[in-house]
DNA sequence: ACAAGCCTTCAAAGCGCTTTGGATTTTTTT
DNA sequence: AAAAAAATCCAAAGCGCTTTGAAGGCTTGT
């Protein structure tokens, strides 16, 4: 049997025969035959490789713990569709290097961008090298063009602060992370403005940022609690940093809901899912597996058709009632 | 210039003047080019990729958080040696069927075995595929030699039970990751032994085994404080759990360190790094990132010299003092 | 000045597939 | 049964590199 023949059973085209296909799929499978990938990948032209370049603080050397649960996500769908997944850790000040890099060597077919600051850079690098992309995340500043996946940050923010007003508190703290981050910045908006249209003016001594580390979480929770007028309840960017505040509650011997609210933002990482009939936390829950997911769909849609005009897609996170969050402590 | 020449300076072989060398890279750098990775691959019969497949608990979607981690040490080390990472997280009834398949197509040319078992089926798989590998941590009941990093697990959990022996518990519960899982078996060996060689008897209701994440620990540490002889001190395989273990502390109104004393397995995470001046969890502490190193140099190296006999890594962690332990309170 | 020897360069083959265009076989039509 | 059409198969070219074996250019010794 020739090889033309062969390779056209394996790869579904119209012009073989179903009993010569059934017999060639028969014998790969017998002797385990897989057509060679570097071969393959040279005579179509197509890497049939995602990039995912994750950015990693070279100072704190810390690498976002939600990037385990977004890559799971999208990991299934390149393998359902026959891609692999190449992944990178870079340190943040070469990213651009690494995507021309990338792109010169033609190692992929396409890339993730993970944690867009305000201001990025990349989505221009990445349209002039033409190398299809989505942004997990989007960039306020940025007047280009581009396909993303984001949660509608700045709303689910909005709401609650929003709601710890409506419970009573008045005076409110935001553990952000860091400002640069395009969801920062928007949660930060979002904050602002539940406080402002509730006429209530509190200085940027209660909004902090960082990473969002447990250790941060916990600092400025500490930070906030010691201000003169501290506040009675507290947003947080990362269930994280949350368990941080937690802890600093602790040392203070105050009760979290009880003393001190809490709602956080929860990305619903598999190892810190809150699925209690009561939820540990109140807070603002969108899966970031499920954002993998739809990147990565998202992705291969635009691989197979170039040509297509770019789309956002915006998921809203839910706000979840948990036993973080009580009317404010009577003095 | 000829293919020849501009192939031979790029890649060092010496057959080319300094002269042309220098002309070729500058001529390389003035328009961004890098040989094509598919072509190039194809025509050296190697993949340049290393294989990392993390299985993914089907039931409970659980990706390891340790993993991130330990890949952030390996990749750097991957990209200076000219190394891709592809990354697969595969449903863990077929991690088989994928490693066959990454071998049948020639995709990788080594892999990272991630969470071995005590009675690992990959290692023998792996040795029959002919594919060089390097387990991250150990399989206790595989007889085939293979290339393995893995910590002391067994002594850093005798040593932490030991030490609470030594500040006067008596009741002591172990708060573990899945038992199938080698680490977790040899941890528990280690705890029943410091408790064995001190004559305290105890039923393995103190000691508990389920995936490591924060509502677990939470959920077996209320399971152990509700024992009619509830535990003074507990160890537990994660720092995650350890903050689900502070929550359940919480709960019933104990104080860490204070009413009940904890150590923790550390394995240095980004986002829980514990760098206080006195850390706040008492810990066997291990860095994986420096593990996912050394498992990447390590791979390398079995590459580069094929005939290598098999090498095991073994690193001990240090037990840390830190603020959650104290003799146990008086009745 | 010429040959020997070394350094440098080159043309061509080959990596294992896919794809093209043509050849062959089978089926259908008249 | 022959011609036309459709279905099936095949040989060869090409993907963009590396590598081989041979040719060309330069230096050195006599």
């Amino acid at each position: 049997m020739s090889q033309t023949t062969v390779s056209r059973a394996l790869n579904g085209f119209p012009e073989v025969s179903e009993k010569t296909r059934q017999l060639v799929l028969a014998a790969a499978a017998k002797h385990n035959y897989k057509p060679n990938s570097r071969a393959r990948r040279l005579a179509t032209g197509k890497s049939m490789t995602i990039g995912h370049l994750v950015s990693v603080s070279k100072e704190h050397e810390m690498v976002n713990p939600i990037f385990a649960d977004f890559i799971a996500g999208a990991s299934a769908r390149y393998a359902q569709n026959g891609y692999d997944l190449l992944l990178s850790l870079v340190p943040d000040e070469d990213e651009f290097a690494s995507y021309k890099e990338l792109a010169a060597r033609s190692a992929v077919d396409g890339v993730v961008v993970h944690a867009p600051r305000a201001n990025e850079q990349r989505i221009a690098q990445l349209n002039d090298l033409n190398i299809p992309f989505v942004v997990h995340g989007r960039s306020s500043n940025t007047i280009e063009k581009y396909n993303w996946v984001d949660v509608n940050n700045e709303r689910s923010f909005y709401r609650a602060t929003q709601l710890l007003i409506e419970l009573g508190h008045r005076t409110i703290g935001l553990i952000n992370g860091v400002a640069e981050m395009d969801f920062a910045m928007r949660r930060a908006k979002g904050y602002r403005r539940a406080l402002k249209e509730n006429q209530i003016k509190l200085t940027d001594d209660y909004l902090t940022h960082s990473e969002m580390t447990e250790p941060n979480g916990y600092k400025n929770a500490l930070t906030l609690l010691d201000l003169p007028t501290p506040p009675t309840a507290l947003v947080t960017s990362s269930i994280i940093m949350a368990n941080g505040i937690r802890r600093a509650l602790d040392e203070r011997d105050l009760k979290l809901g009880r003393d001190v609210s809490v709602i956080t933002h929860d990305d619903d990482l598999s190892y810190f899912r809150d699925a209690a009939a009561v939820p540990v936390y109140t807070a603002t829950r969108s899966s970031v597996r499920e954002a993998g997911r739809l990147s990565a769909d998202l992705l291969l849609k635009i691989i197979a058709d170039p040509g297509r005009a770019p789309e956002g897609i915006l998921l809203d996170a839910e706000l979840i009632l948990g036993s973080s969050t009580k009317p404010p402590r009577k003095p």
